[in-house]
DNA sequence: AAAAATACCGAAACCGGTTTCGAAATGATT
DNA sequence: AATCATTTCGAAACCGGTTTCGGTATTTTT
């Protein structure tokens, strides 16, 4: 932007070039001196700081990290690692979660370092090297299990950490989450409202705790509108385009098919929609469909998915200062963070073509 | 997998303890020969190698990344900085992409640091406060401009880098492309022998390189068929769904509308598809859509969009390759790769609904 | 058996910073 | 003016490794 006139005298210097030795055999200091007085120790005249500032800046002076890292003891790095991709991945979730991220950290000085996952190697070993090696400080951990190996091991390690959901063992480590049980409460609520009263839904892994919240929102939904629970209409999905498909299918062939889906993310819900199609249910008039994560494609489908929604750069922002503090004193008792996720409207569901009871406001 | 019958005697013993000089007193040596010992040097005997590297695993000795690094001059770090996200962000390129290239780097020994950009700021700042602070020994970079502030400031410094796309200095760094040209010279021929004449064309931001290499395709392709070349028919875009939407209604309003439009990208495909049907032209039949990217959701949507697509994976793993290379000897000559993109059909392409001339197999 | 070559390891410098400790210089106190 | 307290900086250890150099101990050569 106005970077030009932001730094005139700065030409193009090669940088890299000046070391601390340096700093110091040209101001007759020792290096000791000048790094206590960049680093604004209290120790150090206002007089020589000025001049040891004024140096600095005008040779260009950065000191070296891997360096001052290994001095301080520390890596001021965080450890991302990447779950072994689908084969076709349609979220866009882990980009935008990586950029809040990493935008959250640098505003604390660290680094982020991305670590891809060998399918072919046990889950935590990349864990496992990161602490070895001590390449990084701290980890941030998504896509949680109920019982997550990787939680074990840095749990037992002591090593510094915070999940983006929850665990069993969740009492133990700092998290945040996107209260899912409330999300699918509320979608299951508007469904009903809207006077359907056979629901479908399509869950996620059972391995996933955040899919096993969704579900549980919807049942207790259920239940306090007095709505009977059908077995049948809870499918299983494994969260991509294809299980929700199959699970599609599966439900819209029954006798008494629902007149509406709730899917455990887009993807599926996407999959759900392709089947229905293909069945020859028209969304939403015979058929509506929620799902959840809010991607951004949704927009653009027909008709446009109505999806459960939640800010990613805040997740970011808010896993990153959980860490933080936890790093600063690993002593202070667990926190976690619960935020909510909003119904965002946008046309693949409405009212069933025939309202087969009338909604009942209070059970009895 | 079989990870507990690999390790059986590991236990649990907590990482990170055991310094170099520990297993140096204990064996009664000293750090330098341990080292030796540890890192294959000739001048140790095989029984004290035996000893070391016995006592070595049995201890769980790791040697601490940033000591490594600091004494060996290096960081084995490669630098990833992220674009500023645009609001709606509809592509899992970047994920993917960042996955395989972590992947590809971890086989050399290297770690990806992952950098996000600050839109307040120069886009050659990130890259700058990388370099000077010497916490990468190289970058790859992706979604290059023409005139890329990034490639200069990097060739000026002389600091090794890669890139995903080419520059007006291609032949300057090493570079690794999709051969877009030829992409769009495919698509479009298959346009032209399905019958359509009037072909629009919705490209993406001037400033990306590839976009106006994908226009260039387009055109030599009507031009090698004998089509008449239209303005009109070729309308900008920023490469989202919006842009792909406005871009079709200057497209669709139009007296003599296209029977066919070629998006930049699978984003602004979706948002033509969506202008389409708001104006009432059914796809394929009155309107067929080819778009760019290969993004999975692109076959759950009505009708499934026929796209050009690659392999991010095999992007991801060249483009690493060109670096290590870089990385090891810097005065190569600058080499690059070009890969191709396949149309990959799906269905919202087909014949125009009244072919308005006949298809010419010569011209004229 | 003496000399030369080789194998093997210790000592120490080095990478580029940070931080502790103590001493000299300065200023304040009585 | 002598004493004590402060300010300010130098010296040196340290972080945890790597690598060069030189010196024994051992082996090979003559």
């Amino acid at each position: 932007m106005n970077d030009v006139k932001a730094r005139p005298e700065m030409e193009w210097v090669k940088s890299g070039e000046v070391r601390i030795s340096d700093l110091a055999a040209e101001l007759g200091l020792t290096k000791g001196t000048v790094s206590r007085a960049l680093n604004g120790y209290e120790d150090i005249s206002k007089k020589t700081r000025k001049r040891v500032m004024e140096a600095a800046t005008k040779r260009g002076y950065v000191p070296t990290t891997q360096a001052r890292r290994l001095a301080m003891g520390l890596t001021e790095t965080i450890g991302l690692v990447l779950p072994p991709m689908p084969s076709q991945p349609v979220n866009t979730f882990i980009s935008e979660f990586i950029n809040s991220v990493s935008a959250a950290l640098h505003l604390h000085g660290y680094d982020l370092l991305v670590h891809s996952a060998n399918s072919e190697e046990s889950e935590v070993e990349p864990y496992r090297r990161l602490v070895q090696s001590r390449k990084v400080d701290g980890f941030i951990i998504f896509r949680t299990h109920e019982k997550d190996p990787r939680v074990n091991y840095l749990l037992n390690e002591g090593f510094p950490f915070v999940t983006h959901g929850r665990t069993a063992r969740m009492a133990e480590h700092d998290w945040f989450d996107i209260d899912g049980e409330k999300a699918f409460r509320d979608a299951t609520s508007h469904l009903i409202k809207l006077g359907h009263q056979r629901i479908g839904f399509v869950g996620g892994g059972r391995e996933f705790f955040s899919a096993q919240l969704r579900l549980k929102g919807f049942r207790a939904m259920l239940e306090e509108s007095c709505l009977e629970k059908v077995p049948s209409l809870e499918q299983p999905g494994d969260l991509t385009g294809q299980g929700g498909e199959i699970a599609a299918q599966n439900l819209l062939k029954q006798t008494r098919p629902p007149t509406a889906i709730l899917c455990a993310n887009d993807a599926s819900a996407l999959g759900v929609m392709k089947a229905a199609r293909k069945l020859g249910f028209k969304i939403p008039e015979e058929l509506s469909v929620i799902g959840y994560d809010g991607i951004a494609l949704g927009a653009y489908i027909d008709p446009p998915l109505t999806t459960l929604t939640f800010s990613i750069e805040e997740s970011g922002k808010e896993m990153v200062n959980l860490l933080m503090r936890r790093l600063k004193n690993p002593d202070l008792p667990v926190i976690s963070k619960l935020a909510s996720a909003i119904l965002k409207l946008r046309g693949s569901e409405g009212p069933p073509s025939s309202i087969q009871n009338k909604y009942m406001e209070n059970c009895l």
